[in-house]
DNA sequence: GTGATGAGTCAGCAA
DNA sequence: TTGCTGACTCATCAC
């Protein structure tokens, strides 16, 4: 009940590049094909070196190819994972300026209309001298005079409006 | 160089929540203390079990340690990277709204300034008819009435500017 | 079978 | 020693 046979004889460590890396002998040994031509031979190329084994040493390299394309498959795993949290990152910083961009402008805006607000009061004042008159069409001098009007109209166009 | 002795005998499926699991017996056996019991000890009240032990049993119970404490090293690990993407995602939404306010916020001000664009505009040919009649204070008739002007002022004031 | 992923184990770093 | 995390292995699920 408690015995739980390791035969993983595959020693990650070697990462010479091209290199046939010799297969190892162990125990029962499988001195056939090293961890990378095992791992990305198809089942069909697989059979061919498979010729004249024993049904057991068979289920042993079939085991080692899944346990190699496992190991690879936990390595996707987490590259993808982080990947994910970068992109997360990455599109978060960006909406934060994004943030930042429509404050400023935003910003800028309240400002604008808050100039024109000001601009406006004083043509309320002066429209109601105009109305102060008695209501007739400029029957009566206002209190301001035409000159502040331009001048409201000039900086406007400034401003492109 | 090839043998890696595996020798957790822990089961991990028994989850009975106080009870004392009993310790199963494991080839050397280590009959002492649950799993729970184990990993909860602190390292004074663990020597007071370690009492008339053998080295190598002492050894091997300190490893057994050990290994329960990391797998739930190994849970929290995987639960901290699980709330800090969900935290990440979370931010991310809120930033979303924000930038979904703030766009909305602007719209709204940059039809404001379009409106009061387009009020102004009429002052400016008011204001033109103005100057062109001399440059003399009001001595010639607009092409616009007071009113417009006044309806201009408190459409503003119900902008509240 | 193949690929992905949760959980457990170990190595190795940091405090 | 303690806690954490990358990498590996295994079980298990979906296709």
């Amino acid at each position: 009940m408690c015995d739980s046979d390791s035969d993983s004889c595959t020693d990650i460590s070697s990462d010479s590049d091209t290199s046939t890396d010799v297969k190892q002998e162990c125990g029962e040994n499988v001195p056939f094909l090293s961890d990378s031509e095992l791992m990305s031979l198809s089942v069909r190329e697989l059979n061919l070196h498979l010729r004249g084994l024993s049904r057991e040493e068979i289920q042993k390299l079939k085991q080692r190819r899944r346990t190699l394309k496992n190991r690879g498959y936990a390595a996707s795993c987490r590259v993808k994972r982080v990947s994910q949290r970068e992109a997360l990152e990455q599109q978060k910083m960006e909406l934060q300026r994004e943030v930042e961009r429509l404050g400023a402008e935003n910003a800028g805006m309240r400002k604008e209309l808050e100039g024109l607000g000001a601009r406006l009061a004083a043509l309320q004042r002066f429209a109601r001298g105009l109305e102060a008159g008695g209501g007739s069409l400029l029957a009566t001098a206002p209190r301001l005079n035409t000159a502040s009007v331009i001048t409201i109209v000039k900086t406007d166009n400034q401003l492109k409006y």
